[in-house]
DNA sequence: ACGGTGAGTGCAATCGTTTGCATTCCGGCG
DNA sequence: CGCCGGAATGCAAACGATTGCACTCACCGT
């Protein structure tokens, strides 16, 4: 038996047009009818067929998600949020995970437009296939990094103020050489965060000399790499804080230290780009600039969700909202080491025990 | 201009029919038609209606994971290993995300019998819906836990084994008082590895005191109380070795005994399930159970793509697979140490506060 | 008494594809 | 020469919902 709308019409004694409005709570069918109809529906569990609603309506409620990866953290909370904030107002969220790989990135926007999706949330992506899912009229909204050709509205986070605090904080503790890890200066999150320790430095009248700059790929490799090359300079130019500009490194990185046994914070100073489990469990406690993933996901959602019930592929053009970081002081920054300081505690050490 | 097949045959000067048939690959329309219509629809960009196509066919190509969580590092590849698999097969992946909350995950089900998905991926859940899924003719494949009602065959690792290998490790290295943290006992895997906990315990023919065997929710903070609780007993019966049995519980207990400055492995030797990044990186490196997700997500997506393809609901019994585990040995375990050379002062430390 | 009104309902077209069946066209065979 | 068969194509009916339009009443005002 059947469980679509001409059943239910049938067993309401109605039209399939009466039916239809029933259920959708038209004010054009009687109370008694809608009563009616919504009773033998439940009764007989009638779903309605989604295929069919969207062929007719034009929007399917499917939403993408265009996403590199999952084990960033970020990206982690922001599939997680957007997912939560969609269901709740009836969309569903299609999952793509590209690898960065270009050609999975188009297969996936292709796929979407194939799903009439009604939305789409690109995190860190940039192809021309974006080109045509806003001249299918279906928004997008870009997350995280910055595309060189936006087609939709854009949240990021404010990563050259995030930079300059944490730059700021070092500097507050007396630290003047503070060596830096960053991304690949292709992505734009990662030009901005040195973009604004730089600024920072020379605000305070520092110099950031190149030797302390280690850029790379995101990966936990960069990070151990660049704990050996910046530990390799003499004492005298060896960084005493460091800012981690990207979690994946950071993983890398802090497991370095302590396997060469340096002492975070007396001997080295550490502050890592967006917050993680792994940050707040590290001993000591790693004090981090969070970018606050789980608000730039709700602005996310909101953004397109709007945009989705707008109707209207706005002309106006994209506008790009900033998301705040937030400085989370924990356990991993104290007061630069000087000589005498240091020869103090040794002794008083000493002394003490 | 529209951009649909009756647009391509159009143009092609073919009817749609032939059209459909010659995107489709059918072996009826002559070589000569089928490249013309080809170029005709690579060159507009056509792209078919999915909604269309659904709504004819009855497939959508769409499969559901549902899923309590991405923080788990098991569900998080899980995720991504399914997500690719299943679009190197050319379906896409709806994500749902319950928070273990039976509702949400009603409704999630729901929603994808209204999408007619070809298929379902159920990670840790329960719940009769799971009954409507089945009678509407969609494949379920369960995953990680084994729910009360099986309506689809079952992934699992084996989870016993698992404890056993990790208890026997133990063994080998003298540990005869050995606590362990599981998690709730309606978990189907929970409650299995404290049974190879206890199993591979009696074929030693050593005890497993009530007092060491400490079970809580899935959180961190079990992890922090079981430290506590365990540590707590008097010298002669405090454990020697510790087994994680769920990494919620670890995330608590190894920052928990650093800040403690409980020395692993030379005062308490450690063991969790699961490996995830933090175990590989903790200081020592966490000698693990790895249950090896990226495995289970492959068998998933096989199985789930087998049965859509067979079409048929096979009526055969659900059957339940078993992912061996890997024992990962890192630098956790230690032999046991003798009372004399049993350091005092962190757990002493305990006892005074 | 009659036309107007408006609430409630039904008819039928429509969305874009797929596919069973009919149709055409052609060559080959009896 | 007529007939048959197969290859290639087209026609039209689905799939299940939404929705503009037309229709039916009962009721009201004049």
């Amino acid at each position: 038996m059947p469980n679509d709308l001409r059943e239910v019409a049938l067993q309401s004694g109605v039209s399939i047009s009466t039916a239809s409005r029933a259920l959708a709570g038209s004010t054009l069918v009687s109370e008694r009818t809608r009563q009616r109809v919504l009773e033998i529906a439940g009764r007989i569990g009638y779903r309605p067929n989604a295929s069919a609603r969207a062929l007719r309506t034009g929007g399917s409620r499917l939403v993408g998600l265009v996403i590199t990866n999952l084990v960033n953290t970020s990206f982690r909370v922001i599939a997680e949020i957007v997912q939560q904030q969609l269901a709740e107002a009836g969309h569903q969220l299609v999952l793509s995970i590209t690898g960065g790989d270009p050609e999975q990135e188009r297969a996936a926007l292709h796929t979407l437009m194939e799903l009439n999706a009604s939305g789409v949330v690109a995190v860190g992506s940039d192809s021309k296939a974006f080109a045509e899912v806003r001249a299918r009229g279906i928004p997008v909204v870009h997350l995280g990094r910055r595309p060189a050709k936006l087609v939709g509205d854009c949240v990021l986070g404010d990563e050259r103020a995030g930079a300059e605090s944490a730059v700021n904080l070092l500097l507050a503790n007396g630290h003047r050489r503070i060596g830096v890890v960053c991304g690949p200066p292709s992505v734009t999150s990662g030009r901005e965060r040195l973009d604004g320790y730089r600024r920072a430095l020379l605000a305070a009248r520092c110099t950031a000399p190149a030797e302390l700059v280690v850029a790379g790929p995101f990966t936990a490799q960069t990070g151990r790499d660049a704990v050996d090359t910046l530990l390799a300079l003499p004492r005298a130019r060896r960084p005493t804080a460091l800012l981690v500009a990207n979690h994946e490194s950071a993983y890398g990185l802090l497991p370095r230290l302590r396997e060469l046994s340096v002492s975070i914070p007396s001997e080295v100073s550490v502050v890592c780009f967006e917050d993680a489990p792994i940050m707040r469990w590290w001993s000591p406690g790693i004090t981090v600039v969070d970018n606050q993933p789980a608000r730039m996901a709700e602005l996310v959602a909101d953004l397109l969700m709007k945009k989705i019930a707008g109707e209207t592929i706005s002309t106006s053009r994209p506008v790009v909202h900033r998301i705040p970081t937030r400085l989370v002081d924990r356990e991993s920054v104290a007061a630069v080491p000087t000589r005498t300081a240091r020869g103090r505690a040794a002794v008083s050490s000493l002394a003490g025990s």
